[in-house]
DNA sequence: ATCCCGAGGG
DNA sequence: CCCTCTGGAT
């Protein structure tokens, strides 16, 4: 199978049964997924959402963060990963949105990268669900799962799996198939035993197949 | 012991 | 290109 033919299995497989994929990180306006995807780093998402909706409401506005001091804005966090460096990086987010971008999310990765914690992969989920742009954040379910599937073939990187992922996708799908990629991989193809006898996509995927063949499975 | 929607610094 | 940050779930 090529990998063209991979794709189009891919795509005509979630389209047909998961047509409605989104994020499922909590949030009510772009301010709040900004923070929220800040806070999901080597985090769960189930986690981010115990602890965002009480710092939403302590601190509703880049102007109200941005005031706080970083110590207290810890103590809203410290149940999550990394707690210290990401009081630290939203404070100084904040700050920057209030005096560069007149408190309002920017529509543009380059800018968006300039914002303190703010990496490819979180801009590019705040270009995706906000502002409906063909951008393909590769975290590590993207990453692992791409790899399985065989959508990406030798990605040493994220950066490298995203070029590989955008080239092969139609630009109308690419916000949903990262979707697609980060669901199949936090409930199916997880990342120490996947479930493959209860995944529904084993006919493309080359992880599988491979497998398969050498006996190592059903 | 390994993984979770990574980013920043050296 | 490393390394560090660092809590909770499995």
């Amino acid at each position: 199978m090529t990998r063209k033919e991979r794709f189009a299995q891919f795509i005509q497989h979630f389209a047909t049964h998961q047509p409605e994929a989104e994020t499922e990180l909590y949030y009510e306006n772009p301010f709040q997924l900004l923070v929220a995807v800040i806070l999901s780093a080597q985090c769960t998402d189930k986690r981010v959402n115990a602890t965002t909706p009480v710092l939403f409401k302590a601190f509703p506005t880049p102007q109200a963060l941005a005031n706080a001091d970083v110590t207290e804005v810890f103590e809203y966090i410290r149940s999550i990963s990394y707690p210290n460096n990401k009081a630290k990086h939203l404070v100084g987010m904040a700050t920057l949105l209030l005096n560069e971008y007149n408190s309002e999310v920017p529509n543009k990765v380059e800018d968006l990268v300039k914002l303190p914690g703010v990496g490819r992969k979180t801009a590019n989920v705040v270009v995706s669900v906000i502002f409906d742009k063909p951008a393909m954040a590769v975290d590590t379910h993207v990453f692992r799962v791409a790899a399985r599937l065989g959508l990406t073939v030798r990605a040493q990187n994220p950066n490298q799996a995203e070029k590989q992922l955008v080239k092969f996708i139609p630009e109308q799908y690419i916000a949903r198939a990262h979707h697609w990629l980060i669901l199949h991989g936090r409930y199916v193809c997880v990342a120490r035993n996947p479930k493959c006898n209860e995944c529904a996509i084993t006919s493309f995927c080359k992880m599988y197949q491979a497998n398969a063949k050498k006996g190592l499975l059903i």
